[in-house]
DNA sequence: CTTATGACTATGA
DNA sequence: TTCATAGCCATAA
Protein backbone atom coordinates (compact mmCIF):
# COMPACT_ATOMS: atom_id res chain seq x y z
CA UNK A 1 0.00 0.00 0.00
CA UNK A 2 1.46 3.33 -0.66
CA UNK A 3 0.95 5.18 2.66
CA UNK A 4 0.31 8.89 1.20
CA UNK A 5 -1.60 11.14 2.59
CA UNK A 6 -5.11 10.02 0.78
CA UNK A 7 -4.33 6.30 1.83
CA UNK A 8 -4.16 7.50 5.52
CA UNK A 9 -7.69 9.87 4.99
CA UNK A 10 -9.11 6.47 4.08
CA UNK A 11 -8.18 3.97 6.80
CA UNK A 12 -8.94 6.73 9.13
CA UNK A 13 -12.60 7.75 7.28
CA UNK A 14 -12.88 3.32 6.62
CA UNK A 15 -13.04 3.19 10.63
CA UNK A 16 -16.12 5.42 11.09
CA UNK A 17 -18.63 3.18 12.40
CA UNK A 18 -22.48 3.14 11.00
CA UNK A 19 -24.23 5.82 12.49
CA UNK A 20 -21.38 7.78 12.96
CA UNK A 21 -19.87 10.82 11.31
CA UNK A 22 -16.67 12.58 11.27
CA UNK A 23 -15.81 15.84 10.13
CA UNK A 24 -12.62 16.61 7.41
CA UNK A 25 -10.30 19.05 10.71
CA UNK A 26 -10.98 15.65 12.78
CA UNK A 27 -9.63 13.29 10.52
CA UNK A 28 -6.59 15.34 9.76
CA UNK A 29 -6.05 15.24 13.47
CA UNK A 30 -5.71 12.16 13.83
CA UNK A 31 -3.95 11.66 10.79
CA UNK A 32 -1.61 13.73 12.43
CA UNK A 33 -2.30 16.58 10.01
CA UNK A 34 -4.35 18.88 11.71
CA UNK A 35 -4.21 21.81 8.77
CA UNK A 36 -4.63 19.45 6.42
CA UNK A 37 -8.59 18.96 6.36
CA UNK A 38 -9.00 20.82 3.22
CA UNK A 39 -7.15 18.20 1.79
CA UNK A 40 -8.82 15.53 3.40
CA UNK A 41 -12.00 16.30 1.63
CA UNK A 42 -10.11 16.36 -2.03
CA UNK A 43 -8.98 12.60 -0.79
CA UNK A 44 -12.20 11.72 -0.30
CA UNK A 45 -13.35 13.75 -3.95
CA UNK A 46 -10.40 11.67 -5.84
CA UNK A 47 -11.05 8.65 -3.74
CA UNK A 48 -12.05 5.42 -4.78
CA UNK A 49 -15.09 5.95 -2.67
CA UNK A 50 -17.55 3.40 -1.09
CA UNK A 51 -16.20 1.26 -4.37
CA UNK A 52 -13.42 0.70 -1.79
CA UNK A 53 -14.82 0.78 1.30
CA UNK A 54 -14.41 4.51 2.05
CA UNK A 55 -17.77 5.97 3.36
CA UNK A 56 -16.90 9.24 2.67
CA UNK A 57 -20.55 10.49 3.03
CA UNK A 58 -20.05 10.07 6.48
CA UNK A 59 -17.64 12.85 6.53
CA UNK A 60 -19.27 16.06 7.21
CA UNK A 61 -18.01 19.63 7.92
CA UNK A 62 -17.39 21.11 11.29
CA UNK A 63 -20.53 22.32 11.32
CA UNK A 64 -21.97 19.36 10.69
CA UNK A 65 -22.87 20.59 7.43
CA UNK A 66 -22.60 18.54 4.12
CA UNK A 67 -20.41 18.88 1.16
CA UNK A 68 -23.39 20.31 -1.77
CA UNK A 69 -22.76 19.68 -5.47
CA UNK A 70 -19.94 17.68 -5.05
CA UNK A 71 -21.08 14.86 -3.21
CA UNK A 72 -22.43 11.72 -5.20
CA UNK A 73 -23.84 13.21 -8.06
CA UNK A 74 -26.35 15.72 -6.58
CA UNK A 75 -27.10 17.91 -3.06
CA UNK A 76 -29.36 15.08 -0.79
CA UNK A 77 -28.20 12.49 -2.06
CA UNK A 78 -25.73 12.25 1.02
CA UNK A 79 -28.19 13.26 3.78
CA UNK A 80 -30.33 10.62 2.43
CA UNK A 81 -27.78 7.40 2.87
CA UNK A 82 -26.56 8.83 6.56
CA UNK A 83 -30.88 9.15 7.15
CA UNK A 84 -30.70 5.31 6.16
CA UNK A 85 -27.56 4.77 8.56
CA UNK A 86 -29.83 6.62 11.61
CA UNK A 87 -27.46 9.64 11.03
CA UNK A 88 -30.05 12.19 12.95
CA UNK A 89 -30.21 15.48 10.99
CA UNK A 90 -31.14 18.97 12.62
CA UNK A 91 -34.08 21.38 11.43
CA UNK A 92 -30.94 23.28 9.74
CA UNK A 93 -30.10 21.10 7.64
CA UNK A 94 -27.06 19.69 9.78
CA UNK A 95 -26.03 16.37 10.84
CA UNK A 96 -26.38 16.27 14.53
CA UNK A 97 -22.71 16.21 15.66
CA UNK A 98 -23.43 16.23 18.96
CA UNK A 99 -25.52 12.75 19.02
CA UNK A 100 -23.53 11.14 15.66
CA UNK A 101 -20.03 12.54 15.68
CA UNK A 102 -17.47 10.00 15.88
CA UNK A 103 -15.16 9.53 19.34
CA UNK A 104 -11.93 8.22 17.88
C1' DC B 1 12.63 25.13 -8.54
C1' DT B 2 7.71 28.11 -8.21
C1' DT B 3 2.76 28.68 -8.87
C1' DA B 4 -1.98 27.21 -8.59
C1' DT B 5 -5.80 24.64 -6.66
C1' DG B 6 -8.87 22.56 -3.26
C1' DA B 7 -15.47 17.79 -0.39
C1' DC B 8 -11.73 22.96 5.25
C1' DT B 9 -11.56 25.85 9.42
C1' DA B 10 -11.34 30.05 12.03
C1' DT B 11 -11.89 34.76 12.40
C1' DG B 12 -13.73 39.44 11.26
C1' DA B 13 -17.31 42.73 9.55
C1' DT C 1 -27.21 36.09 12.45
C1' DT C 2 -24.86 35.45 7.63
C1' DC C 3 -21.15 36.55 4.28
C1' DA C 4 -16.39 37.25 3.05
C1' DT C 5 -11.44 36.67 3.61
C1' DA C 6 -7.00 34.50 5.41
C1' DG C 7 -4.37 30.65 6.59
C1' DC C 8 -3.45 26.06 6.28
C1' DC C 9 -0.92 21.89 3.80
C1' DA C 10 -0.43 18.18 0.19
C1' DT C 11 -0.47 17.24 -4.93
C1' DA C 12 -0.25 18.70 -9.87
C1' DA C 13 1.77 21.20 -13.55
Amino acid sequence: MNEGFFAQAYEIVKQIPEGRVATYGQIARMMGHPRSARYVGYAMHASPGMREGVPCHRVVFADGSLARGFAFGGPGIQRQMLEEEGIIFLPDGKVDLAQCQWEA
